[in-house]
DNA sequence: GATGAATGAGCTTTCATTCAT
DNA sequence: AATGAATGAAAGCTCATTCAT
């Protein structure tokens, strides 16, 4: 029996493609990431059979982690409004804690080696977040438009707080309220607060 | 800025440029752009000298023409939530018109090469846009964080939209109400429609 | 010579090689091999230090293999004509029920990686046919040159009469005759026919 | 107007490649040729797409320069004997003389990178052989086979006569006179000498 | 002995940039 | 200034061989 391929060392690949996509961009060498995950470049081909697949997977697994991030416990008794609350703190600490992945994110959605599969699955991981914000919008002003609108558009929000989070990391919490309201405002359509 | 000759052919190379990464990616050759603006090889860099000097400044230009058709002239007698209403129809209209430009900035957008000067020329050219946002947010929710910041809200905003108009050019016209209306719920707080 | 385990073994890979060497050439990788032949890469090299030790051994035993199907019985009674006849009729038979057999030896025969030993321990396997085209050149217009020259003439001759017979499968039979007169031609001088 | 294209460069890599097979093989790095050839490894590429079509190029290339150097100018009053027999001579003077050549091409024959095209442009070149074949064998015993079985034929036998005038220089000039009637027999099936 | 993952040198090809014309 | 050939440093990927299990 030989030595069995680890899925720590796959995962370690894909630790280190994030590290250093996030810092060189899509156009890191293989041999980089290679490097980096502390082992031969021609052994990143027995886990990954091209680059493209490393981009896939990658993209996947870090889209994937956001959203389990983002998802969240569903607890008897809060309101919508608190669970909104929660998801969206959830996500922008999961984003600020992860910078790195977050960089490679933002790369590889753009990028042409991502096949309309990868996107699917990606989108398929959000399913708890669509959940919860489909009851949230269920009457107020976006409910006749379809449910991947209203994520694209939550989406767009959120990340664009992230990328102001990360300019002025000081004013994080401050921020996090503010987006929070916005984000109800569009969905409900009024800026109730959160009941405390 | 020492300037060769013909501002013509160096235009010609930046609307190539757009095409060529709007359907190659940043990995585009810069052989294939020259060819594209019938131009040689060589003769690209006696307009610009590095490749990444071109991304630049096709970044700037994009934004900038992006920015130009949002900005709304100024009308004498419009309310704000008419301005940014027709600020708002203006962009996605634009977006809509100019698939090749939409797609080329978002690889640009974030791409390594593009320094921070870029980005800082990049947003003065969003300060018509930014005025009309600082008059609309005024007594509103987000009259307390930094411009900038309702700034990037509203791109996002304006962004995620455009890409579901995209995949639903039918109900583009549908959308771009949407929109607008949580677009000013975001800014302004209140869902009151725009005076006819 | 010490010889691990499984005689079986070593031949299926020396099989193997054979068929993945006639479609795919001398560039064919090891571990193709090793998977036409159902074991693993490693395995290979237990029995095979080296691809050129490989490729050296399957040269001098396909070889071999060719010589023993040219090799006559020896029957008493039959004229040296005849003798010369069902030699090469089983020569071209083999090749013809052998095709994958003859693209390998193409290949290797002009390889680099074969060593001059290689070259002469195939020369060994053909002195059965040697014998016999002594004896034929005997008192003919051949008498005077080496042997080796004779064996290399005539192995030109069938090669190239094989090669067409490839090409034209159904006049098999005829060029054999053909061939076969000429051969006697070059040999003996004389074009008579088999005494049948 | 840039440094033009050049023919010399374009026949160094041909001479290079040649040089370099005949030492190394097909498996010979691009890279090797390109500095045999004293240009950058890039450049190799500009003057050839890929190293596919390099090798078919020389493939053709040299198979026509042999064929040129194996035709016989026409004389008039030459019998048949006397061009036939002309024409092997400048065939192995050529082989003798170029034994790179003859090397390389060794190699080439049976490579999977030459293209049906390529073998059938090589065998165009050999019009001028083919041509004085057809006068030779047109009453003898080879007067019913395709003229390619002829050509086939009369090939085997000169590469094998002069792979071993390699092995025995010495002795070329005897061999040349021995294989000139051999050849002579098979054609024409008699063994009248040339009328000096 | 058998397995197949690990290794790293080496391959062909691409491409930003330079430079002879 | 314009051209496109020349350059050479990568890049992604392959593969003979080794080695842990």
């Amino acid at each position: 029996m030989p030595r069995p391929r680890s899925e720590d060392r796959r995962n370690a690949i894909l630790r280190a493609a994030t590290r250093v996509i996030a810092s060189q961009g899509l156009g890191a060498a293989t041999a980089a990431i290679a490097r980096e995950a502390d082992i031969s470049n021609g052994s990143l081909f027995t886990y990954f059979d091209t680059k493209a697949e490393l981009l896939n997977e990658l993209y996947v697994a870090l889209k994937a982690e956001m959203a389990t991030a983002a998802t969240p416990d569903l607890r008897a008794g809060d309101g919508l409004r608190e669970q909104v609350c929660r998801m969206w703190t959830q996500w922008w600490r999961w984003a600020m804690a992860n910078p790195d992945k977050r960089r490679a994110l933002a790369q590889l959605q753009v990028s042409d080696d991502i096949t309309a599969d990868s996107h699917r699955a990606a989108s398929l991981a959000f399913s708890g977040v669509a959940d919860l914000l489909e009851r949230s919008r269920a009457n107020g002003p976006m409910q006749n438009v379809p449910l991947g609108f209203v994520l694209t558009l939550v989406n767009g929000i959120a990340e664009a707080t992230i990328d102001e989070m990360i300019r002025e990391p000081a004013e994080a919490e401050a921020r996090s309220r503010v987006a929070s309201d916005a984000l109800w405002r569009v969905l409900a359509g009024s800026a109730a607060p959160p009941t405390a």
